[in-house]
DNA sequence: CCCGCCCGAACTGTATACAGTTTGATCTTG
DNA sequence: CAAGATCAAACTGTATACAGTTCGGGCGGG
């Protein structure tokens, strides 16, 4: 189940950085929201989940960091970030600017193919969806943006977005309203109708109306303040775990 | 002379992270084109200029590395990273996107004061060059932007934009023509005028301008090879250099 | 009962040790 | 003399050791 490798984030995991490995299952748990913002993540436990020494874990850590999805405090250790409310919205706001360039070009440069493999993606989110697996149709959602982005061709804004889909999950998770925000697929297929007309305009007006909708759904007011997921929720994503075998 | 610690990039290195005080050095020399792209960058020898342990300076490459600056080779180290043609343009690119983003709302944002602090940096870029310091000048210039997109009060741009003016400098080193591109000032003033005058189209157009002309001076058939330069360029920038004494 | 002090457990910051890899130079051989 | 094998130096990959810091709990005094 959890083993069905997409294409979508195997580009990074280059194996043989096995920080790099430690760092994307830690990215994973969190952009399928099994780990909620403000949970600490410890070095050691961290090390002794995936079978390595503290010095990968770091690196791992630091560079989680430098995306903003972690956050490191002095002599007290990483956590996974608590977005402010100013910091969701300039997220959110640079998602537009950067989204209405990615999904135009898209629009220009996508061919029935990749159409379809974005169309494959959506239903493996309905798919996740119905056997409950929530936090998975969460990150499909996101990795969904990302495809859009990769069709357009641009390293560097895809790049960006990558970053910025990352932080959404987090803003998502504490500012949540609904579940609708990242679940409902029928924004996503009626942006790839646009795609598939080849109308750009159509294409931003969509994608601009989608991404407000998210922004609607959270509720600035009320973040959600859960009790802190523990941290062996980890382990599962990839075949790292410590095998003691 | 180094030592006019400008407000600008000492937000980064905040005191007590020794890592991310090396990284910042590294940084800078890249960016003043004291350290050109291709030039290698052993771990034992950083150490050693800068008075730590390969453990500090393995974080600070690898912090370098995310912001592509720096690449790393599996057992093979870290050099100065050195942009295909295809990335430079991809960078150019998402420089056009979000400077016109943040011009616009620099426009509407910006006081006399602020603007004040903007043409002092262009007043001490005319000095530096004045003074031969040419990357110093290359720093500033690319500072001059940095300033303007953080009137913007767009925290999450404003990082990204870093990330770019970075890369363009090592574009630059690689493939600039003249020294025209990042010295003359005139367009720098000529856009500090619109911002005074709150004319964010003008502002916008003066921009575009501004950054094509900078492409425009792009060779991409003569890639600049020179021959590497070694690595004790480094230690003035802070007092980090370890001292004999 | 409450407040402040002290101490120990848990954790991070950094250096260092050791193992594995790459690379280029030297030596050998046809 | 050229081409290939061999080996040593240089460097990176990773683990571990130790020092320093934070934080919470127990203890004593008011």
């Amino acid at each position: 189940m959890t083993g069905s490798d997409r294409g979508a984030a195997a580009g990074l995991s280059r194996m043989g950085d096995r920080a790099d490995a430690i760092g994307e299952a830690i990215h994973r748990a969190i952009s399928e929201q099994r780990l909620l913002p403000g949970t600490k993540l410890p070095e050691d436990q961290l090390g002794a989940i995936y079978g390595a020494s503290r010095t990968l874990v770091r690196a791992a850590l630091q560079a989680l960091a430098r995306d903003k999805i972690v956050v490191l405090a002095r002599n007290k250790g990483a956590a996974v970030a608590s977005p402010s409310v100013a910091e969701a919205q300039a997220v959110f706001e640079a998602r537009r600017l950067i989204e209405a360039a990615t999904v135009a070009r898209a629009a220009a440069a996508a061919t029935p193919t990749t159409l379809d493999g974005l169309e494959a993606l959506v239903d493996e989110g309905r798919t996740a969806l119905a056997h409950h697996d929530r936090g998975r149709a969460i990150r499909l959602s996101g990795e969904f943006h990302l495809g859009i982005s990769r069709l357009a061709g641009q390293p560097v804004l895809h790049a960006f977005l990558r970053d910025l889909v990352s932080r959404s999950s987090l803003v998502i998770a504490l500012y949540g309203h609904t579940v609708h925000s990242e679940c409902g697929d029928g924004d996503h297929r009626a942006l790839i109708a646009t795609l598939r007309a080849r109308d750009a305009p159509a294409a931003v007006a969509e994608m601009m109306r989608h991404l407000a909708d998210i922004e609607r759904d959270l509720d600035f007011k009320r973040p959600n303040h859960r009790p802190l997921a523990l941290a062996d929720v980890l382990g599962p994503p990839s075949s790292l775990a410590v095998t003691a075998a």
